[in-house]
RNA sequence: CGGGGCGUGGCGCAGCCUGGCAGCGCGCUCGCUUUGGGAGCGAGAGGUCCCGGGUUCAAAUCCCGGCGCCCCGACCA
């Protein structure tokens, strides 16, 4: 355990001036990691002491499940991407050798595996198995950003399983699910395991683990026994009060008004007494009707992933031109003689009252419009949460989050293009059933940072904290204090805590704020006062409350407070 | 990919508009003092001013081109 007169630890007085998230300006400034490139970071000693805390924490959870670590190169032949049908992806980097071979530099590792287990897995007595590895990942992100969270290049944990069909999958998904709650929890970190879209590339389902915290790049809803992506969430809308709807829809000239705004305080009405009517163009509809019509109140928002789901295909929004010639003229367009399949969000009521709605005619809106009497529709839920929706009668809360882990159940998806299958007990070919399962340390380290700093810097959970202890011994060598420090110093290691011993010649203060940047669970002070009350000065980081302990026996006490610690 | 900003000792910045010895604070080195909350005095070291070209007697500064980095948005398998 270093001393650290004889350790590389640059802590800074001030941040990167281009720094802004919190992880980002304390891990610089603690000393914990220096930046190379845009996205690129060397990690230094203490900092990845850190992360291999939180490596070793993931290991020993993987292995209990029975899943075997392997280790996987990064450099890959580019066939195998064709292959899968991945090569096309923007953030794959592309790269080839003296021969002009072509090569990539691999995003994940779906593509090896599954050619392993290709060639090694023949029969059903060979699954299931859970293979992992700890690798560096290569991502050509459109914008790295915020320190170590978004990254082109990055250590990631990930795990993949095979099985001979999908309850065998659903079962090794369960395992692995709980193992992640595991480690999560051993980190110390405040985490949701969220549903989440399994994305293009398909799979038969997807869970996120998300770690709320200001620099989080995804929001998350949250109400008691709820956690969803915001992507896939759903919630019961904030009511809206309708004018009573007169026998049949009434048209009122809008002059030059075409966003919901102006409509709205033309009618003096609230924004989700409008109906809101989002043409878009299925691309996957054969002989039938390319365009539809999706209509929602005017206080919500589209929700691509869900309109997506609810559509079952890829779409786009429609074009003016095409808006024109089926409907009329954009900005007044609405349900009502539209002769088009109609899609009503589920927040919209039929009855109680009457809408605004565009009347497909230049400058005209309709009111008193009600669904199913004005228009006929199909129902489905397509609408991004907004603050103020309830679940179960609770308001939700929606947070910013760092996803920090997630799991897939890919199916076959890989498996069939890389012919990765097996003889069952009839001697027929099956194809394995795969999941995949990712966990970024990095992410889990600049979290917990994110989660625990205060205003005098990081508060390591301890199960991650680079050093358990922080000992600063205030004496000039050769003083009472620096040999009793010195001796304490032996006996925390002895007590088997790792310990970062401060024994440079710098004043107090400096020493002392060090030790709150770098945010080690405890801070043990050996100083004249030390030596006069006989008594040493322990500092729990996390709320910084200080304790005396006697020196007698001071080693072990102070043992004990790290067990507690958080 | 759209918008904005920035590149000057290790870090944070001024100087640029109006061309004329490259500066400040912190950090670093040496000496003395100090020693429980980023200490004092004194003496020092350290810079291709992002790169290339141009204008000029003279360029950190003006012009042209390039590169890099950050932030917002889009994107994020």
């Amino acid at each position: 355990m270093p001393r650290l007169s004889e350790y590389l630890l640059p802590t800074e007085r001030e941040p990167p001036a281009d720094a802004e998230a919190l992880s980002h300006r304390l891990l610089v400034r603690a000393g914990l990691i220096r930046q190379v490139g845009a996205g690129l970071w060397t990690w230094l000693p203490a900092g990845w002491r850190a992360h291999q805390k939180i490596v070793q924490i993931i290991r020993e959870e993987m292995d209990a499940t029975g899943a075997m670590e392997m280790l996987m190169p990064v450099l890959q032949p580019a066939e195998l991407w064709q292959r899968s049908g991945r090569y096309g992806i923007d953030e794959l980097f592309k790269l080839s050798d003296r021969r002009d071979a072509p090569l990539v530099l691999a995003m994940t590792h779906e593509e090896v595996i599954t050619s392993h287990a290709a060639s090694l897995i023949r029969s059903y007595r060979d699954l299931p198995k859970v293979l992992y590895h700890f690798q560096i990942k290569e991502r050509d992100e459109p914008r790295p950003r915020a320190g170590v969270l978004r990254t082109r290049e990055f250590v990631m944990k990930d795990a993949y399983s095979f099985d001979c069909d999908r309850e065998g999958l659903d079962a090794s998904y369960a395992r692995l699910a709980r193992a992640y709650d595991r480690i999560f929890d051993r980190c110390g970190l405040e985490y949701y395991s969220v549903k989440a879209d399994v994305g293009a590339m398909g799979g038969h389902g997807s869970d996120e683990y998300m770690a709320p915290c200001a620099a989080g790049e995804n929001d998350v809803v949250l109400a008691p026994g709820y956690a969803a992506n915001i992507e896939v969430a759903s919630a019961d809308p904030q009511p809206v009060v309708l004018p009573e709807a007169p026998p049949a829809p009434v048209p009122e000239h809008t002059p030059a008004m075409t966003t919901i705004d102006q409509v709205a305080r033309h009618f003096n009405l609230p924004a989700g007494a409008l109906l809101k009517a989002f043409p878009v163009m299925v691309e996957d509809s054969p002989g039938g009707e390319p365009l539809v019509l999706v209509v929602l109140r005017g206080d919500h928002k589209v929700n691509d992933i869900k309109l997506r789901i609810a559509l079952g295909s890829q779409f786009r929004q429609a074009s003016a031109a095409e808006i024109e010639a089926r409907l009329g003229p954009p900005g007044s367009i609405g349900p009502v003689g539209a002769e088009l399949k109609i899609l009503l969000d589920e927040a919209v009521v039929a009855g109680g009252g009457g809408y605004v709605a565009g009347a497909n005619r230049p400058d005209t809106h309709l009111r008193g419009v009600v669904p199913g009497r004005d228009f006929q529709f199909e129902r489905a839920d397509i609408r991004t949460v907004v603050a103020g929706d309830s679940i179960g009668g609770v308001t939700v809360r929606i947070e910013p989050a760092v996803e920090v882990g997630n799991i897939f159940k890919l199916g076959v998806r890989y498996s069939e293009p890389l012919g990765a299958s097996y003889l069952d007990q009839n001697g027929s070919s099956r194809p394995i059933w795969m999941g995949s399962y990712g966990i970024g340390p990095a992410r889990i380290a600049a979290a917990a940072v994110e989660q625990f700093a205060d205003d005098r810097g990081i508060s390591w959970p301890r199960t991650i904290s680079p050093f358990d202890v922080h000992l600063v011994s205030l004496g000039k060598q050769g003083s009472a204090e620096r040999t009793l420090a010195d001796s304490l110093y032996e006996q925390l290691l002895s007590a088997g805590l790792e310990t970062l011993y401060d024994e440079r010649e710098h004043g107090a203060g400096e020493k002392f704020a060090d030790a709150e940047l770098l945010g080690c669970p405890l801070r043990v002070t050996i100083g004249r006062r030390t030596i006069n009350s006989g008594e040493i000065e322990v500092q729990v980081r996390r709320g910084q409350d200080s304790r005396a302990l006697p020196l007698e026996g001071a080693a072990s006490a102070i043992a004990e407070l790290w067990r507690l610690a958080a």
